[in-house]
DNA sequence: ACTGACTCGTAC
DNA sequence: GACGTACGAGTCAGTT
């Protein structure tokens, strides 16, 4: 019977799903039981029916015709989870990578679209073979052209039904199927029928009558109870019948000549069946498909090594044993300290030594060895350029006490968590013992005793046992996690951009940033006094003393006890923000106080006490710069979070005056000007936007002109106003709400300025639309230079959460291209400080801004070094703009 | 005394 | 609910 094949994509994967166990996962953890089945049925057909050609239909999320016609149309459907949703958009691209059209269209179901191809089949005189698991295709069936096989409950279940194959199923023809069904109902769509009335009455009734016009036209004709029925309820069978005809004449972008065996993606297919470890079906397809999925080494290598890992640790004593270790490495070794080396105030150490291991045997090197000096440069030999190369989890603290040691040149191949946050940022832990059992199938020994647990038999944990364990890991790490990188092409990111990042930010934290002390701690006692003050002034204006800082407290105080009208609501009660106390702060004299207390204790605790209690030796402050936590690729600060010091209100910016340079430098500050609008305009290549940055004027004064028609000289401060906060929207996928929340104007009148907005730059509404189209088939989003995040919140059936998927789809390439190009600049200013000799320092990063310690004398040349490297960074459709500023402190480095 | 949820506010 | 990404202070209610 071979003709063509069109499968219901969804209706197949959703038997699948329910058909085999939940917990079929990935290493990583990604269930694949419903893309699993949907192969396992693809190959089935392959095999047994050699199909002429294969089409796959998909429904698209969003309502149809049907949903508008009557809203509870499938609103029993049991919302399922996102790996459903997440699995059917793998399906949608393995489909695709097979070479098989995937067909779909908006407003309609997969169903419809297959309608629509099974007749233009039938026009053509071709035959086809509907191939679903739902009841409504009934209605296609039409000899000698078209069949259906039907899948039944589970998943191997198939019954082929020509029209005798209906007849004999239903009792009706497949013309009549639809008013049979619309009789019996379906409760599976929520669309109650006529009570009393089943599957062989409604055969009976049909039969007898034709359609639902001579059912309804002889009413008369039955029994009192049925008669009663069909009169009360013709409606609901008249929508009914509405409802269930398919449509037949759905617009599609695939012709029915496109219904043929396409060309295999050999390398995406393969790669995303390794990936979802579906190595059966990769084979089965392979065979049948007659290619050659076998990229890769055959996936988790057979006869390779499972269960604890096992280490031989030999513990060395001079320089030669050292010198040996990197003579007999034939690949890159793991390298570990023991798993939480004791912080002292300046920063991570050693703690009683490091180890090295290439997988089976590790080398101990106790910390007291390095106090001889050949000893010492034997492991910077050992671990710099010339050795084999280090695998290390989580490096940057391992390289920090190095280079306390005089180690300063570490040959970093691989960081075992920065890989696992590449493969997914969205993860929320990178443990080592969790990425060792993920890739490698191996588990990570507990050699000390029961965490919490006193140990009574006195047995310590091995530091050199512990340690080797750890660099052990990360050795047997390597190899799967580059096989992972390389699958997901997050080769080059990881290689060019986050591994040497490592070093660069260990250096800034090692060095650390210059503190005033004796102004930080003035400003703290300043800032005290004035929270006193102003907290005495909020006892007096509310005629009662209580705890400003419970907002519990203080919400009753404002809206119980002095009757001021509440605002918006938290999840606890009536909000207490600064926006909603902004509204009252006519309405009585204590809103002023409170709104200026809330400004002042927030200065004093967070930034006051905040920073003095993160001094450390030598006047400064050594945050941790975090590379693995942001979900789009930006770096995090804390202890203490430097990215947050205040900059907007003089109160606030005060504190930057504290953050000082070293005796004879200066302090250089450069940032990139408006680099996330300029990432939007080279992502949607707006000519527009790009021209408006050409122009090379003030960028806002541009857009709106360009937005609403006007001269720039006319533009007045109000309305650029509006474009700047248009700008600092767009990237957060900001819609008419948000921006009349900024703006402070009415809804309906920011609709209309995001309106003219995107009327005058569409390009740029084509990018967002087009980035979250493709986010949703995808499940994650992907920037310009590789970096992925997946975001399963898109398939999620809470629409605020969708919403919210989708807002972050479209902030993710931007804010991601913009970390990624501050990335790159931020390696080669490093770089070049370095090749170049210079005895400047980089010492701050906020994002888009690099702060430097400069000695006087070199301030010109590195200037000039700092403003070619961030600009040149890459390039893109419009100009890097840098900005360049010096200053005795952070807060007078102005141009 | 610790822990986690919550609210709030700071940065880009 | 309502604009993305972070970190941290403080309160409060729960636990130990």
């Amino acid at each position: 019977m071979p003709g063509l094949f069109l499968l219901d994509g969804n209706s197949l994967a959703y038997r699948a799903f329910f058909a085999i166990p939940r917990d079929m996962v990935t290493r990583t953890g990604q269930e694949t039981n419903a893309v699993f089945g949907f192969t396992q049925m693809l190959a089935t057909l392959l095999r047994e029916h050699e199909p002429e050609g294969i089409a796959v239909a998909f429904d698209l999320p969003g309502g149809t015709f049907r949903h508008e016609r009557l809203p509870s149309y499938k609103a029993n459907r049991e919302k399922q989870e996102d790996s459903l949703y997440q699995q059917l958009d793998l399906v949608r691209e393995l489909v695709d990578a097979l070479g098989f059209p995937v067909v779909d269209a908006e407003g309609y179901e997969a169903d419809d679209v297959i309608a629509t191809l099974a007749t233009m089949a039938r026009d053509a005189g071709r035959d086809v073979t509907i191939v679903t698991g739902d009841r409504d295709s009934y209605q296609l069936v039409e000899d000698p052209h078209v069949k259906v096989l039907y899948n039944k409950r589970g998943m191997s279940d198939y019954a082929l039904y020509d029209e005798a194959g209906i007849a004999e199923r239903t009792g009706v023809t497949p013309a009549d199927y639809v008013a049979y069904a619309a009789l019996r109902g379906d409760p599976s769509d929520n669309l109650p029928g006529v009570p009393g009335v089943g599957e062989k009455t409604a055969a009976k009734l049909v039969n007898a009558h034709g359609g639902l016009d001579g059912i309804f036209a002889a009413v008369d004709e039955q029994t009192p109870k049925l008669r009663e029925n069909l009169a009360a309820n013709e409606e609901n069978a008249r929508l009914n019948e509405e409802l269930m005809v398919l449509v037949r004449d759905v617009a599609l972008d695939v012709g029915i000549d496109d219904v043929s065996a396409g060309t295999v993606d050999v390398e995406r297919a393969g790669g995303l069946l390794e990936v979802l470890e579906l190595t059966r079906a990769r084979e089965r397809l392979g065979a049948l498909l007659g290619v050659d999925f076998a990229g890769g080494d055959g996936g988790a290598a057979d006869g390779a090594p499972t269960g604890p890992l096992e280490v031989d640790v030999v513990h060395l004593g001079d320089a030669a044993g050292i010198a040996a270790v990197v003579g007999e490495a034939s690949g890159p070794l793991g390298v570990a300290t023991v798993e939480r080396p004791p912080s002292g105030e300046s920063g991570p150490e050693l703690g009683d030594g490091l180890a090295l291991s290439d997988g089976d045997r590790a080398w101990w090197v106790p910390t007291t060895l390095l106090d001889d000096d050949a000893c010492r440069d034997a492991l910077a030999g050992a671990v710099g350029p010339d050795g084999p190369g280090l695998v290390a989890h989580d490096a940057k603290p391992l390289l920090r006490a190095l280079l306390r040691r005089g180690v300063d040149d570490v040959a970093l191949v691989l960081d075992t968590a920065l890989a696992g946050y590449l493969l997914d940022p969205a993860d929320a832990t990178y443990d080592l013992d969790v990425l060792l059992e993920r890739h490698a199938q191996r588990v990570l020994p507990v050699t000390g005793p029961p965490e919490g647990q006193l140990d009574l038999t006195g047995e310590v944990a091995d530091p050199a046992v512990e340690a080797s364990h750890r660099a052990a890991a990360s050795a047997v790490l390597r190899g799967p996690l580059l096989e992972s990188l390389e699958a997901q092409g997050l080769v080059a990111l990881n290689d060019e951009i986050e591994v040497p990042l490592v070093a660069v930010l260990a250096r800034m934290e090692e060095l650390g940033v210059g503190v005033d002390v004796a102004e930080l701690t003035r400003l703290r006692d300043e800032l005290t006094a004035e929270c006193d003050r102003l907290r005495a002034a909020v006892h007096e204006a509310a005629g009662e003393e209580f705890n400003v800082n419970s907002t519990k407290q203080l919400r009753e105080v404002l809206f119980d006890r002095l009757g001021l009208t509440p605002g918006k609501k938290t999840k606890t009660g009536y909000s207490t923000d600064a926006a909603t106390l902004e509204r009252l702060r006519d309405d009585h004299p204590v809103v002023e106080h409170l709104l200026a207390y809330r400004e002042v204790e927030k200065l004093r605790s967070t930034y006051g006490e905040g920073l003095l209690g993160e001094v450390g030796p030598g006047d400064r402050i050594r945050a941790t710069f975090n590379q693995t936590v942001a979900r789009t690729g930006r770096l995090s600060s804390d202890a203490p979070n430097l990215h947050n010091i205040p900059v907007r209100t003089e109160a606030g910016r005060a504190f930057r005056r504290a953050f000082v340079p070293a005796d004879g430098r200066v302090l250089l500050v450069a940032d990139y000007n408006q680099i996330e609008l300029r990432c939007i305009a080279h992502l949607a290549d707006d000519p527009g936007l790009i021209a408006a940055f050409e122009a090379g004027d003030d960028i806002h004064t541009a857009v709106a002109a360009r937005t609403w028609h006007l001269d720039p000289g006319d533009v007045t401060p109000e309305v650029r106003n509006r474009a700047k906060m248009v700008a600092y929207g767009l990237a957060y996928g900001m819609e008419a709400y948000g921006l009349s929340q900024r703006l402070g104007c009415p809804v309906d009148e920011a609709a209309e300025i995001l309106e003219s907005y995107f009327s005058a730059f569409p390009a740029v509404r084509d990018y967002m639309d087009h980035t979250v189209d493709e986010a949703r088939r995808k499940g994650y989003t992907e920037t310009l230079f590789g970096r992925r995040r997946r975001i399963p919140e898109l398939s999620s059936p809470n629409f605020n959460v969708r919403q919210a998927g989708e807002r972050q789809a479209m902030n993710a390439g931007i804010q991601g291209l913009a970390a990624d190009v501050f990335k790159v600049a931020l390696i080669r200013i490093d770089e070049r400080l370095r090749t170049d000799g210079s005895a400047s320092d980089l010492v701050l990063q906020v994002h888009d801004e690099v702060i430097l310690e400069v000695p006087d004398d070199e301030l010109d040349d590195v200037e000039a070094m700092v403003r070619a490297e961030m600009g040149g960074a890459y390039e893109l459709k419009v100009e890097l703009a840098v900005e360049l500023a010096t200053g005795a402190t952070w807060a007078d480095a102005k141009g």
